[in-house]
DNA sequence: CCTAAAGTGTAACATGTGTGACACTCTTGT
DNA sequence: ACAAGAGTGTCACACATGTTACACTTTAGG
């Protein structure tokens, strides 16, 4: 019984090793750091809501297994995926200080997995003990923030052609002509905040104007620069 | 000459002191700290352009005298005004560190004024140097996410009516019926990233529908109920 | 005090998007 | 291999918003 948390915490530190927050930390410094923390282990499962948008963040929450998805979710009803977030992330990184330190997102399990939790005051602790971890936060926290910039940045744009040539522009790899796509229709229309049937269609007119070619989840770009102009050059 | 100088950097640590980057320090202590780091002052005049959106944010700026504002601006020259800061504020905050260090907005001057210029290398050290700078700077850029977790709130919602409901009723002080604008329609149809006509109209609209009277900067709230019933509850 | 500039109310019209519906295809698990 | 679920293509229709235009009012500057 021993042995199996033995082997799981060296499990959790490597993983946590890999993680933004720790980057740059060596293992041992790691168990240092969290054996001098007050800290628990969180289990969830798949579909669980684990924090609804409003709610107090309490704790610093870093994913160490399973898939989480963030989405507003207006009193209407609409619902705007925000993110996805893989292990090994720090969860509502951004929302744990500040002046409204409450969750932007309803928080859901899209797998099960588990999560390391250490409470508000321990990680404020955490943080004055490392200089490394301290930088590594403000750079997450600051990423957090040009992550939602960007969001705006794609909210702004008035018409569903935009939307789709700026997104397929983000994600084209120079040289490339391809975009290979992370993520369904269904999902996409979610992330740009449209109804799935207009984004489907717009596909479809862009595909006429022999703008692109939409195959499954490959995405050619035919006219790079037709593409460009419909963004205003 | 001297003299002018002295004055003028008695009424700057004043001016700091009540910044929220220097919360809590005493005069004394902003005067040594920033005398032991690099910086400068920089005059600017009203419409003066600051930065543009892309740009490498390579110094922390600390607005002294002045007022700005930043505004997404998309190719197609549509244009978002994201907010307006006052002094004595830090500029671009969370886009000083993280992956991708540069201005999310374009910055120009809407009044002349002045700031104080410090280079991100000798801003960090500042920042090591008195852990309650520290905090602060962690407050702001936290406080900098949520503003813009809020902004995509409201551009989430998706017709104006709910923008308007949205905005009164956040900036409805509670007990009062009375909402003080701050700014002209035009300047709100930016914030909201709608046509100025537009917002005109549906102002009228709910006008008629006996729901707020709009007059000059005094918004009356007539019909609270209705108006949380356009939010969908 | 007067003028220019900025802001506001309103209209007719074009258009992009959401809605709801349906058939079809692909994926997944049993 | 099959069934069930999820994703996709497409349609007709309603409707909210943008556009452009103009008259009017308020504000700010000389």
């Amino acid at each position: 019984m021993c042995d199996t948390l033995v082997i799981f915490a060296k499990k959790m530190f490597e993983a946590l090793k890999d993680s933004p927050l720790f980057k740059g930390l060596e293992i041992a410094d790691i168990d240092l750091l969290i054996n001098n923390t007050l800290h628990q282990i969180k289990q969830f499962s798949n579909k669980e809501v684990l924090a609804y948008s409003g709610e107090k963040v309490e704790k610093a929450m870093i994913l160490l297994e399973g898939k989480l998805h963030g989405e507003m979710v207006d009193f209407a009803g609409n619902s705007l995926k925000i993110e996805e977030m893989d292990p090994p992330q720090m969860v509502a990184a951004a929302f744990l200080y500040g002046p409204q330190s409450v969750f932007p997102v309803n928080l859901s399990a899209i797998a099960d997995g588990k999560m390391l939790i250490i409470y508000k005051k321990d990680f404020t602790q955490l943080l004055s003990d490392d200089q490394r971890v301290l930088n590594n936060y403000l750079n997450i926290v600051s990423g957090k923030a040009q992550f939602l910039s960007r969001k705006i940045t794609f909210l702004s744009f008035k018409t569903i052609k935009e939307k789709i040539a700026y997104y397929l522009l983000q994600n084209l790899r120079s040289g490339s002509q391809m975009v290979t796509m992370t993520q369904s229709q269904k999902g996409l229309a979610e992330m740009l905040g449209v109804a799935r049937p207009s984004l489907a269609r717009t596909i479809s007119e862009m595909e006429a104007d022999q703008l692109i070619r939409w195959e499954r989840n490959q995405v050619e770009i035919i006219n790079l620069k037709l593409l460009q102009i419909i963004l205003g050059r």
